[in-house]
DNA sequence: TATTGTTATACTCTATAACTATA
DNA sequence: TATAGTTATAGAGTATAACAATA
């Protein structure tokens, strides 16, 4: 906070745990913003659409693709692995929401992609979660929202040195040996 | 973005879909980076003490309360149902870390409280859980901190009027007629 | 009758690893 | 031998509801 010179170890020292507070203080302000949008946003989209997050994101990645994705894109973008995939896609396709096409030139793998349906129902859904979204960061004026979003690309920048967690990364032959 | 007055409703139209493009936009950062954070930390309590964030968590709220909190009152902060707790205090309980204590007055319920080995260990974990924060927001100043802090706090006001998701509020009698 | 906490159950989301069918 | 996707299994993490003991 002052920007006076340091006069001792124990103002340093103090000022090091007021660091490591006001980083503690930040974070846990943050969670409980993000948890409480997130928690909002999984109940409506339960009871206005019964459906889920995960299920709105991958028909979110979809939509963007016309030419469909296949289902290792698909568990790299929505940063889960193989297996999840699979589920939620199952799931869609038993809604007649996305389809199971298949790739041109790779028998072993798909093209899955939106069926009209999926696109409309896409689409009515997602008009809703922006509304719902801008509800909820209603708190912040336009000026307020466009320094976060700057603050956070720096955040962000920073964070990607650290290995994704949840990142489905198959391990390489050689790290097999 | 800009000042000018409205020229004609498309104009209007157009600044209201950037206005919800810019909260989607902001909405999908802040969770990237929020989960990114998150996911960091819990592999490392993993990886580097062999419990969970919800463990972590229970025991930074008894932390705080040397004379201990009753289950239902640990429900209420950590915003999760009763079964939950009973679940992580029979975990933690089992390994020494906290006890069931009675409750002065009121046979049915408990103080929960960490022995002197859970607060040691709660407290070597702390320091290393706030190592991790300080290095994971590392990317913001001082100053960039506090304006975060400062907009959170904003937000944070504003949600506070949406209901809490998680929250484990239980039916009055009235609301059981 | 209401409340505290427990138990039992179920569901979502996730990861890992073995498996198949192609490549 | 490597890759795309599936299956099976496991384990967090959570909610709900029926229950026992006490108030």
């Amino acid at each position: 906070m002052s920007a006076l010179p340091e006069l001792s170890t124990t103002d340093h020292e103090s000022r090091v745990v007021d660091a490591h507070h006001q980083a503690l203080k930040l974070w846990l302000r943050l969670l409980a913003c993000t948890t409480r949008v997130e928690g909002v946003i999984r109940q409506r989209l339960r009871s206005e659409f019964e459906t889920t997050l995960p299920r709105f994101d991958l028909l979110a990645q979809l939509e963007r693709e016309p030419e469909g994705l296949s289902m290792g894109e698909l568990s790299q973008r929505l940063m889960v692995t193989g297996g999840n995939v699979t589920g939620i896609t199952d799931q869609l396709e038993g809604e007649g929401l996305v389809v199971r096409a298949e790739h041109p030139g790779d028998r072993r793998a798909y093209r899955v992609r939106l069926t009209p349906a999926g696109r409309r129902q896409f689409r009515r859904m997602a008009a809703t979660h922006e509304a719902w979204i801008v509800e909820l960061f209603d708190g912040w004026s336009a000026e307020q929202k466009t320094q976060v979003q700057t603050l956070l690309a720096v955040l962000k920048q920073h964070l990607a040195a650290f290995e994704a967690p949840g990142a489905p990364r198959r391990k390489t032959p050689k790290e097999n040996a």
